[in-house]
DNA sequence: TGTTGAATCCCAC
DNA sequence: CTAACGGTGGGATTCAACA
């Protein structure tokens, strides 16, 4: 390694929701089947038929399910599948181990979701040996102490260790070094270069970009007559295996925090839209109270049942946290772009955060809205005691 | 000329 | 029936309004 290399591994588990449900399930009854055995999908509500597939076992995908697609699309390919709901607090715990144990590693480390990390192992790998033979050690240690299995890719940057990570799966550590660039990652389809979506790669096929290798050799200034001037050197850099970003071991601050529900049932009644907002309302309030921040600026969201998809949004004349502010400028802003035509999906999102002012808040709040405050400081403990989903709105209760 | 806001689009997990 | 389907968040783009 080059002295100012940097030496980066991209952790990834895989199946994750699936493979941590299996583990779960077989520590809670050794007697269990093991989900991983047989084909099986952790998805969304089975009941309201409104759920995607989150995760899919090897003999799931060997039918030709994939991730996102619709549980009755995937039902339809795999009659027998098996269906599991997911259970996210678990997946939270297994999340934290795997975190734990990577941080043994080096202190550089960054969370990427729920089942994905990145270390900086420049300066601590030479404690432990060679990079391969450290990620296979990793790799060993986290199903042997933990249970389930990691893919790791190893490069330079983070963007390489990526791409790398998503080799050949499961259970394989994989290295992309620059020099492997044009060997491993090149003849790739473009779709699968990390940050080209749908979009991009139509466009691409217009300009009769198929490989990774083909938009690494396209002049920027072509890319640039089709696509966004940013996107267009970001994505050219990563063809080409260039990324600079550093891996950060702190998280930036929340820009944004909203909360979005697709309903069992099209709305069709103005009052029952309301009280969904109100529910969404208290959700979104609550988690702005307990980061101790406020918004300045509300979203809704209206998804009709062709999904079509309206936002409409407002900037507050001073930033709040409180539940009932929340609502009311939702309420506004619902009854003025809301067309009556069914609802398949409500959202609220808060954007505009900045630390709560609470000399701000106390100079522009009224008598009113302290008491919806004292109310909120309720129903929060309430949640904190019990769980979040302890306290709910009796529209909430009655849905579906 | 440059900034802000609003609505939409795109991307990832 | 052109179609069966999530929730959350960051960022860019486009256009209009405004200074």
């Amino acid at each position: 390694m080059s002295k100012n290399e940097r030496l980066i591994f991209h952790v990834d588990v895989n199946s994750a929701f699936l493979s941590w449900e299996s583990v779960h399930r077989l520590a809670a009854d050794p007697e269990s089947i093991d989900l991983r055995t047989i084909p099986s999908a952790v998805g969304g509500d089975k009941q309201s038929r409104h759920g995607i597939v989150l995760a899919k076992s090897t003999q799931a995908k060997s039918f030709g399910i994939v991730t996102g697609e619709p549980l009755t699309h995937a039902l339809q390919k795999c009659p027998s599948l098996v269906v599991v709901p997911p259970n996210f607090e678990v997946y939270t715990r297994y999340s934290e181990r795997l975190m734990n144990l990577l941080s043994e590693y080096t202190p550089t480390l960054n969370q990427f979701s729920i089942d994905e990390a990145f270390l900086d192992m420049t300066d601590t790998y030479h404690l432990f040996g060679a990079p391969m033979d450290i990620a296979n050690q990793i790799r060993d240690r986290v199903l042997k102490e933990l249970g389930f299995t990691v893919n790791i890719g190893i490069s330079t940057n983070k963007l390489l260790a990526k791409m790398a990570s998503d080799f050949k799966k499961p259970n394989l550590c994989h290295s992309l070094f620059p020099s492997e660039i044009p060997e491993k990652m090149w003849p790739l389809p473009v779709e699968e270069l990390f940050f080209v979506g749908k979009s991009a790669k139509a466009k691409f096929g217009i300009l009769g970009i198929r490989s990774i290798y083909d938009l690494a050799h396209t002049n920027v200034n072509i890319l640039k007559t089709h696509l966004g001037n940013k996107y267009s050197a970001l994505i050219h850099e990563y063809a080409n295996g260039i990324d600079e970003e550093p891996v950060e071991v702190t998280d930036p601050k929340a820009k944004g925090c909203g909360n979005s529900i697709t309903l069992s049932q099209d709305v069709i009644d103005n009052a029952i839209a309301k009280q969904v907002l109100l529910a969404l309302s208290e959700t979104v309030g609550a988690r702005l109270r307990s980061s101790n921040v406020s918004c300045s600026c509300i979203t809704v969201e209206i998804k009709y049942t062709n999904f079509q998809t309206y936002t409409h949004q407002t900037v507050l004349p001073h930033q709040t946290n409180t539940t009932a502010t929340i609502y009311e400028a939702a309420c506004r802003l619902f009854d003025e772009f809301w067309d009556n035509s069914p609802i398949r999906l409500l959202g609220i999102r808060t954007t505009k955060l900045d630390d709560t002012d609470f000399s701000q808040i106390s100079l522009f709040d009224n008598n009113q809205s302290d008491k919806f405050k004292k109310l909120d400081s309720a129903i929060d403990s309430i949640r904190n005691k019990y769980g979040i989903d302890s306290v709910k709105r009796a529209s909430f209760l009655k849905k579906g």
